[in-house]
DNA sequence: GCATCCAATTGACCGAAATCAACTGCTGCC
DNA sequence: GGCAGCAGTTGATTTCGGTCAATTGGATGC
């Protein structure tokens, strides 16, 4: 209501990249210095975002690309008969929107799964300050390439993995970027809900609650809503690769 | 065996970007006059390569991106377990291999399915050359935001179709690039094994069989081994879409 | 505090596609 | 020319995960 409450929510945001806890994960990993300062004046803060409001819309116009700075996003299209399927989850650190380079248009939506804070690096901006910096744009293409290894690794489960190792893929892959986040890697708190999950991995959300049981059952986890524990990392690691079909596998190469 | 098969080879190979037929599909859409002259300065020819060869290995280190020129490619991973996941298959005019922009290897594999031409881009050069041509830069962010929206598509088709919808919308995906080249669009030619494209569907090859043969059954196809004709495009087109259960398409969202 | 609503779980049943198996027919090689 | 070997097809059977249905239980609101 006071402009008190303003200043501090503005000081809360304008954060420069050389301060910000995420510095390592984020656009300025490489950039060091001069550099990183004149980045700083590319970014545009953005309010926080409420749970279920979108960051993007299919449609939308392209105006800038996008930082999580706490909380967490889903991505997801939806195809002309309407089938969505959601493409990631984005933890604190990671961009988002790399999908309207192609066309100036987003063709994906991105919906904040929690309370989020935002970054917003408006992409003429980005384009002005990579040409003085030229580590920018490698920077940039090396985030985008790495977005695009993740998305193989989400190709390769839906193609050629049962129920079950998707669910310990996606587990144990949330826990590894928990732990980069130096969040703990054993006890996760799963913003999103089962049905994001089942759609994500491309199963039937009761498949998913099953497994939950199933992997809780076996000593696996310990489940309690949105709260999991990985009680032996080991075993969950084994579920992420039992032996599946032989046509699966690698036929003649090498 | 004479010089002068080794020149009209050479003929054939070095031609300058301007000149190629494949110009206004490949990197140099968008970039014009001088600066198409310099992008030139930065592609380097490359030896044609047999079917069943490969361009790069998982493991490689990155040196290049390239562009196919001629014949078709596929890209695959595969995971530890060894399961082996088909990503894309690659026409004249498209640019592989930016997996490798992540982090400097090559995390996938491209091998030849027929004879093919291949224009070799150092990634080097090509920095340097974008340095001076800013237009480049961002022609190429279009060109892998582009690759990340085709894999979307790849990824709702795993995720959410079953196998007959998988099955024709590949073939109509080849169709729009066949067409796309100036070749016909109803009358493909599939340079890959039905194992390959079961592989890149998520299908078994089985299925994929008794799918060419339903569709012909039913007067979409003709089929005859690699050779596809498409007799009923329209009727193709709406196996693209038929109606699935209801928990796959979207919920509240909008 | 209680009613409503929706997320999540659990159970029973079903079906699409995988697996297993047999066979056909190219293709290439001696 | 004939045979080996593999790609592709076809059929029978199984199975994993989806669908349908009922229930639980945590939140939210009055």
């Amino acid at each position: 209501m006071d402009s008190g409450a303003v200043i501090l929510d503005l000081n809360q945001l304008r954060r420069s990249c050389a301060s910000c806890s995420l510095h390592e994960l984020c656009l300025p990993a490489g950039i060091y210095g001069d550099d990183l300062k004149q980045l700083d004046t590319a970014i545009r803060d953005k309010r926080a975002l409420e749970r279920g409001s979108s960051l993007y819309r299919d449609g939308d116009a392209f105006k800038a690309l996008y930082v999580v700075r706490s909380g967490s996003l889903k991505t997801f299209v939806q195809n002309e008969a309407g089938d969505l399927q959601i493409l990631a989850f984005h933890l604190p650190g990671e961009i988002l929107g790399f999908d309207a380079l192609a066309s100036n248009r987003h063709v994906s939506q991105a919906e904040a799964l929690e309370h989020s804070g935002i970054c917003e690096l408006p992409y003429d901006r980005l384009m002005q300050v990579s040409n003085d910096v030229p580590a920018l744009h490698r920077q940039l293409m090396r985030v985008i390439s790495r977005e695009m290894v993740a998305e193989h690794r989400h190709l390769v489960m839906m193609g050629r993995q049962p129920a079950q190792e998707r669910l310990a893929i996606f587990l144990q892959n949330l826990a590894d970027r928990y732990s980069r986040l130096n969040r703990s890697d054993t006890s996760l708190t799963l913003s999103m809900s089962r049905h994001d999950i089942a759609n994500y991995l491309g199963l039937a959300v009761e498949t998913v609650s099953r497994l939950f049981t199933r992997m809780q059952e076996t000593g696996v986890l310990e489940v309690n809503r949105k709260s999991v524990r990985i009680l032996r990392p080991d075993l969950l690691a084994e579920l992420c690769n039992t032996q599946h079909p032989a046509h699966l596998k690698r036929h003649d190469h090498d």
